[in-house]
DNA sequence: TTTGTATATTGCAATATTACGATATAAATA
DNA sequence: TATTTATATCGTAATATTGCAATATACAAA
């Protein structure tokens, strides 16, 4: 089929599952670290740093928008992108939970 | 096409991808929640607890697996899953880096 | 040994994703 | 106004993902 059942599963695990997606591609991580890297918005020069065409650019960087994981400024003639905490902070919560189930990892079996 | 250039990318980054789309999926998410949740390994009864058929459990049980983030130990009939720390702690390092960004977000500009 | 139980694999249909050339749009500049 | 520059959208081909019925495998129990 191809279509995920989304229905069968609650909206939290279908919002982190569209957050994980959207960060699982190597493009968008570099999109991401770069933004990391260079600690402010990024006016305009996105399309250089990668080695992909600037359509499949624009259409990662679209795909990082819509999830919630980067916002984009129109400021004049090109577009300001940077990091949107609202995505990351629900990543956040979710692996903190992780963090803890490792930090009290008793009961481990296997 | 639907193929990744993976080639274009740090091993980091496809590796980071790898783990971050084997998370992108409710079904997947889930099955990881209920690892959380019971603190332990669970022994052959997740297919229970999904409204999915056995075939398609099993497919996200193997991509969980391949991907580092579950470690399954067979138990005569029925096998014990459990989380694997290996691919959540290579997460945490990324994670980590983004809460460093977010608590130190002097140069916004957007 | 036969039957039951749990999980994996195969095969396939439907849909989604990735990538990019061509083209559109919109602002900046000459 | 015409041209350049930056980004988005469209259309399409190739490949990947999702889901399940059917079937296989492997151990357990009768």
């Amino acid at each position: 089929m191809g279509v995920t059942k989304s229905e069968n599963f609650t909206v939290e695990q279908n919002e982190l599952a569209i957050l994980a997606k959207a960060i699982g591609h190597p493009a968008r991580i570099a999109i991401i670290q770069y933004l990391i890297k260079v600690k402010s918005c990024v006016c305009g020069d996105i399309v250089n740093k990668l080695p992909l065409s600037q359509p499949t650019i624009s259409q990662h960087l679209k795909e990082l928008k819509n999830a919630g994981l980067i916002k984009g400024t129109v400021e004049g003639n090109t577009i300001c992108y940077c990091l949107d905490e609202a995505g990351f902070s629900k990543i956040k919560a979710f692996t903190e939970h992780l963090n803890l189930y490792f930090e009290n990892q008793n009961n481990q079996c296997c």
